[in-house]
This record gives structure tokens, sequence and C-alpha cells, in this order.
DNA sequence: TAGGCCATCTGGTCCT
DNA sequence: AGGACCAGATGGCCTA
């Protein structure tokens, strides 16, 4: 049986990482259990670095697309057809026409219409082939108001079940590098992207350094699509061409002052870029005209900085965390002083205006220090509606700050 | 118009 | 027995 893709993404992204970290709630555990929880878990995550896995106990990512536990869900046929009887005809519609056939086909031979149970080992009459399962009973009009009932039923906790889903989902939506409220990622972008980011800041955390932007971009647009990696490069104020042809020159191999993260450990697709958004001019937009969200505005907003919990903001439903307990507990290790100034400057993040200043005009500088047009662009589609419902820009400037200091 | 994305319905399977 | 979860099917909407 095939597994939901989305799920083999988020478990290709974090087992290893942080199984027992979360104690027993670990997300591999999590998303072994289904899809929802992975995408709550995964929000919680987000909202919680802490929750992150200590690089002491997990070095190095681990890429375990090959260990896959079967699902030993059997195929075995000699089972009994559960609840024939209680399908409804005359309501079937859309995929529900599968069974039709089966059952129309079904002779209704017994006359007492209701306690008979049957077992699966029926005679057959004549030679016609034994037929399996339960035989059917009469549709008495009780009976079938009670389907009808139950069905109806089942379709309303389904329902539930993939709005709860989606609320997961939007609310992952809101902690990846890239939101924007008109122009939401697609489920699969969103998970794709949630998968690259925890695989970059996991690779933060374990360096210990910085890496550049465009190594930064590089990971987090490592499998999107085309217009998810124009979106991801725009939120981050680079030309998504520059990266991948950055990338493509390099042998294929990232801007990192640690070799294993490199193109060889976590290939890359290079990509093709030529749509409108990604020409130049699409990086030059200015902080001080929008401001972007990220899963490290989240971690900023999400308790230690008050002022910037935005009454329009409704995201996060995890618990607030403490940006100074997640990031001291890395400050134990032996940290380069450059390493050290950028854990320094996160964890004393206060989140004052004037910070912002400074640091979109290092934004303004492409990776390789040249000036990436530093104009402000008011209009420039798809990116001018990222900010949206709340102001959290500086904290978004301190991650670029981040990689560009 | 084709293709992508999504919501919904549905039956099967597993679990409590 | 009933609920949760899953995957297939279908149709609607949108965009290139």
């Amino acid at each position: 049986m095939i597994r939901p893709a989305c799920e083999d993404l988020l478990r290709g992204a974090t087992r290893g990482h942080v199984e027992g970290e979360l104690g027993s709630k670990t997300v591999w555990r999590c998303l072994s259990l289904s899809s929802i929880r992975a995408a709550a878990m995964l929000t919680r995550l987000f909202n919680e670095p802490s929750l992150l896995p200590d690089v002491q106990k997990f070095p190095g990512w681990v890429d375990d697309s090959g260990s896959e536990d079967s699902k030993t869900k059997d195929d075995e046929q000699d089972h009994c057809r559960l609840g024939d009887e209680d399908l409804d005809e005359g309501d079937m519609k859309g995929g529900g026409s599968r069974a039709q056939s089966e059952i129309a086909g079904e002779e209704d031979d017994d006359d007492d219409d209701d306690a008979d149970e049957e077992d699966c080992g029926h005679e057959g009459d004549g030679d016609r082939p034994k037929k399996r399962g339960p035989k059917k009973r009469k549709m008495t009009p009780a009976r079938l108001e009670r389907s009808k009932m139950r069905r109806q039923k089942a379709n309303a906790r389904e329902r539930t079940r993939m709005h709860d889903l989606n609320s997961a989902l939007d609310n992952l939506r809101k902690v990846v590098p890239c939101y924007s409220k008109t122009q939401k990622l697609s489920k699969i972008e969103t998970l794709r992207l949630a998968k690259n980011y925890i695989w970059a800041l996991s690779e933060i955390l374990r360096n210990g350094k910085r890496p550049d932007v465009v190594s930064y971009v590089q990971t987090l647009c490592k499998g999107l699509s085309q217009p998810t990696t124009n979106l991801v490069a725009g939120c981050l104020q680079l030309n998504s061409r520059n990266f991948l042809t950055e990338q493509c020159q390099d042998g294929a191999r990232f801007h990192m002052p640690n070799p294993s993260f490199s193109m060889h450990a976590y290939p890359y697709q290079c990509s093709r870029l030529s749509s409108p958004q990604c020409q130049s001019g699409s990086n030059t937009h200015s902080l001080r005209n929008h401001s972007y969200c990220s899963a490290y505005e989240t971690v900023y907003a999400g308790g230690a900085s008050p002022e910037y919990n935005s009454p329009d903001y409704e995201g996060h439903h995890s618990p607030p965390v403490c940006v100074n307990g997640n990031f001291s507990l890395r400050q134990q290790e032996p940290i380069s002083p450059d390493t050290e100034r950028g854990y320094h400057y996160s964890m004393h993040y206060t989140g004052l205006p004037g910070s912002r200043t400074s640091v979109a005009h290092g934004l303004a500088y492409g990776p390789s220090g040249a000036r990436s047009g530093g104009a402000h662009s008011e209009n420039v589609p798809p990116f001018h509606d990222m900010h949206l419902h709340h102001d959290r820009a500086p904290a978004y400037e301190e991650l670029n700050s981040f990689f560009h200091n």
C-alpha cells in the first residue's frame, strides 16, 4: 500500500533528528501515527526550537529514505467483508460508486431479515463460486435510514478531520520561512519547505556557524517547485536566479564552511528559473516596505517579545517559548567568537525598532557583497503581500542578519 | 483545454 | 460497535 507522500516527506525530514527529543511524543512516532498529528507536531517544533535535537546527541542528518519500517497491512483475501449490508445505494456519489456493482448484484435470498449473523464460509449454491462475506440483509426502510445516518455521521467526521488537518497545515504555513496570505503554499509545498527548514536549522545548530544566505536559500528551496522557489527567494531578498546559477557553477556544492553540508550529502536539483518574478529586481524590495514572516519571527514573538504579539496575529496554538532557554543550551558548546556573536545576537534580541535600519541595510547587499538593488521596490509581485496581519519584520531581520553579519 | 490543487464522499482496515 | 485513519474516485475551481 502506498503511503501518503506528505507523510513520507515528513518522515524523511525529521526522523533521526528529533526522535527522542520530545520524550514520548517524538515526531517520528507522531509521523507513524498520522499526518495530521505530524503537521501539528511540526508546528509545535517550529514554535519551540528547544525541541530541536541536541547536536551532540544527534550529529548529522539522517536521511533514511530506505529504512522504512514496512507497513504490515496484510493483503489477505479470505476475510469477511464488513458492513456491506449497511451500504446505501441511493446515497452513492463521487468515488463511492466502486462497490455498487457488487452490492447490486448481491441476491437477497435471506428471508428472515434481522438478527442472522453470517460467517465467511457459507456454502454456495450449485456450481457458482462460493461467495465470501456476510449475506446481504434485506434493506428495510428502518435499516436504510440507519445506514444513511451512519454514513452522514462518518462523512461529517471525515470533513472535520480534514478541516483539522488543513488547520494544522495553515499553522505550519505560518511558521515556515515564507508566508503569504494571498498566495498560499500548496500542501505539498508547505511540507517540503518545512522539511527543508528543519534541515537548515539543524545544520546551523550542528555546525555552529552561520551559512551564507545563498546556501540557506538553496537548502530551503530544495525540491520545491519553481513558483515556490521564487517565493522563498523573494522572501529572503535573494534573486533565485543568482543562487541557482551560483550553485550550478560551483560544481553542485554549497557555499558552506563545513564540507558536510554539501550537495553530495544533500543533492539539489538545479532547476531553471525564468519566471518574471525571478528576473532582476525581484530581490530589491526592502524590508522597510515589506515585512515577512518566518519561523524565527514566530519564536521571537511567541512569548519572549510581547511587543510583537499583535492582536491581528491569530496563528499559533502552541505554547509560547522562552527563547533564552532555547539557545542557551547551545551556548554551552564550544563555539567560535564568530558563532558566539551570532547566538548572542539572537539571544539578546529586543525587538527595538531601531535595529531595523541597519539590518535592512545589510540585506540590500547580495551574498557576494554586491549591491543588489538598493531602491525600494513598491510593487514586486508576488511578494508584495507577504507581511500581512502582523508586523514582526525586525525579528525576521534578525534571522537575516544572522546570515549577513 | 490540460493540468494542478482541493474538498468531499466512500469503503476498507485497524484500534479501542 | 464505533471511531480514526487511509486511499481511491470524482468533480469543481483556477491558471497557464
